[in-house]
DNA sequence: AAAACATTGCGTCAGAGATT
DNA sequence: AATCTCTGACGCAATGTTTT
């Protein structure tokens, strides 16, 4: 399904079907293969028995804007027609949900194998785990946190996935660092839900890239879920829209049948 | 049965828009 | 202004379906 109010990715498309160019150092035109970066400094990959990389500036992009998410979409759906909307604080739990049978995760950046674990929090902040006896490997796992602290806000109902390594000390790690992290209820920290609190202040250039490869970690595993959110809310709203079709084609035909009958009764009156 | 093609789902990146 | 969230796009792998 395609949007035409947007032009998100247009050139992109474009420079994605295999073309030729011409590079001045190179004798021989070269087969574009793949393009990866839209409107910075582009790196094109050539195809053939000299694979090359080729740095392109391309144009901007000129019309850029994003469409509605779907949740807005589906809620500005008010009319009687209109079949669900998606809740909100639901979804912050249909990543665990619907991915129930994604017990093990490859992270492709690491090859790490990640496991899920069911988890609940309590009101101390420790966390309680029910490991389900499925074996772990690495010694890196992928907690499901459910908010279980009846104290705290009733909102914060929802899970949250944090990936970590228990330690022999007891603490938590999590990967692309050896810095200890405390894991915060789901509530005091959105979504983020690691909180580092140990070690010295970040000075060493070692320290600063495993700091950096952190970053990078949680920032994928947030986009990750994310994605996965969003594709979820993405096949709820194609689903909604197949409802509001199915329902406005019935009350087509319905009033297309009515106004056949309205006609036919005036004819006679007519006649 | 094997090959070719289609579909589906995932992780990742980029970037617009929202939030802090 | 910095950070976060959301989503289109891409490539890849797994799986399903059709063709040879």
């Amino acid at each position: 399904m395609t949007d035409p109010s947007t032009n998100h990715g247009n050139d992109l498309e474009n420079a994605q079907s295999i073309s030729v160019v011409q590079v001045p150092s190179l004798s021989q035109p070269i087969q574009v293969q793949s393009v990866i970066q839209s409107n910075q400094p582009s790196v094109i990959q050539t195809a053939g028995p000299n694979v090359q990389t080729i740095q392109v500036v391309r144009k901007r992009r000129e019309i850029l804007s994003r469409r509605p998410s779907y949740r807005k979409i589906l809620n500005d759906l008010s009319s009687p027609v209109a079949v669900g909307k998606i809740d909100e604080e639901s979804n912050s739990s249909q990543s665990q949900d619907g991915d129930s049978s994604d017990v093990a995760t490859n992270l492709s950046s690491t090859g790490i194998q990640y496991q899920q674990v069911p988890v609940s929090v309590v009101p101390s902040g420790t966390i309680q785990i029910s490991n389900d006896g499925t074996a772990g490997t690495q010694g890196l796992q992928t907690l499901t946190m459910t908010n279980a602290n009846p104290s705290t806000t009733s909102a914060t109902t929802g899970a949250t996935i944090v990936q970590y390594a228990q330690g022999p000390d007891g603490q938590f790690y999590i990967p692309g660092t050896v810095q200890a992290y405390q894991i915060a209820a789901s509530g005091t920290l959105p979504q983020g839900v690691v909180m580092h609190t140990t070690g010295s202040p970040m000075s060493s250039p070692q320290q600063l890239s495993e700091e950096a490869a952190r970053k990078r970690e949680l920032r994928l595993l947030k986009n990750r879920d994310a994605a996965k959110e969003c594709r979820r809310k993405k096949k709820e709203y194609v689903k909604c829209l197949e409802n509001r079709v199915a329902v406005l084609e019935n009350q087509n035909k319905t009033l297309i049948e009515e106004l056949k009958a309205l006609k036919e009764l005036y004819c006679q009156q007519e006649g």
